[in-house]
DNA sequence: TGTTTGTATTATACTATATAATACAAACAA
DNA sequence: TTGTTTGTATTATATAGTATAATACAAACA
């Protein structure tokens, strides 16, 4: 488990597990099962405190990302049964990129085009 | 000139009206030359504070979105020369959401159509 | 000259983020 | 049972971002 993390980043660091997590899920490199490694494990290896792991772990559980047992840690959870992917906080997120790539001049099959090339390298 | 403002979002409200702007472009409502309202005019508009909307148009200046003579106000720049419109920030942003989309079983085809419906709604 | 503009300054309040040091109940191995 | 590891709760502290408030000032223009 190797986690790119930007200390420099606006992002809240807590965010940026959460969202590196996702990235593993969606890529297909953590599958349904697969054990995360302990708060206090993560958090030694990127060097932060345990509880902005926890954080994180927190975050997920709520999204129904992950399942936690007390013991055996956090497991990534059969996230196929989530709800819908395309809820508001999405579109209205999706709508602002959108937005501002069209106001920089690119054309409706620029983005089409480019957001293609994009699916292939994060899905699985 | 009408925007609308979450006041209980986590979203700030200077990034907000940032963005309405920015949908208000896009979205072929507002041109290049166009005038935006003073910064007293829309603070008192929306109810907040002048030193909110400065701050929302200090972010536009330096994005290139607006020039500002002192006098006149502040205008819609012509925003086809600001640069690339997939910079890494919009690369980074655009790869979550997708990884989002595919984690919760979207297909490919299911992403792409979605975000095609989506660039109509948003881009002139 | 006088008014309106964006902007700078200073102060205050609130919230989010992150660290730190403990502590505790649950789960499991021995 | 006993002991260890797990996630988690608690409390405290420090820092930064956000927003409001009250002024003040230089630039632009009628």
């Amino acid at each position: 488990m190797l986690l790119r993390i930007d200390m420099t980043s606006d992002t809240p660091i807590y965010q940026q597990i959460r969202n590196e997590i996702v990235f593993g899920i969606a890529k297909g490199d953590t599958k349904p099962g697969d054990s995360l490694p302990t708060v206090r494990q993560l958090a030694n290896d990127i060097g932060v405190n345990p509880m902005t792991v926890n954080k994180a772990y927190a975050l997920l559980k709520e999204e129904g990302i992950i399942v936690i047992n007390r013991r055996s840690g956090a497991q990534i959870s059969d996230y196929g049964m989530i709800g819908n992917a395309f809820d508001r906080d999405f579109d209205q997120r999706l709508k602002l990129l959108l937005s501002e790539a069209c106001m920089k001049g690119a054309s409706k099959q620029d983005i089409k085009k480019h957001i293609a090339d994009l699916i292939d390298l994060v899905c699985d």
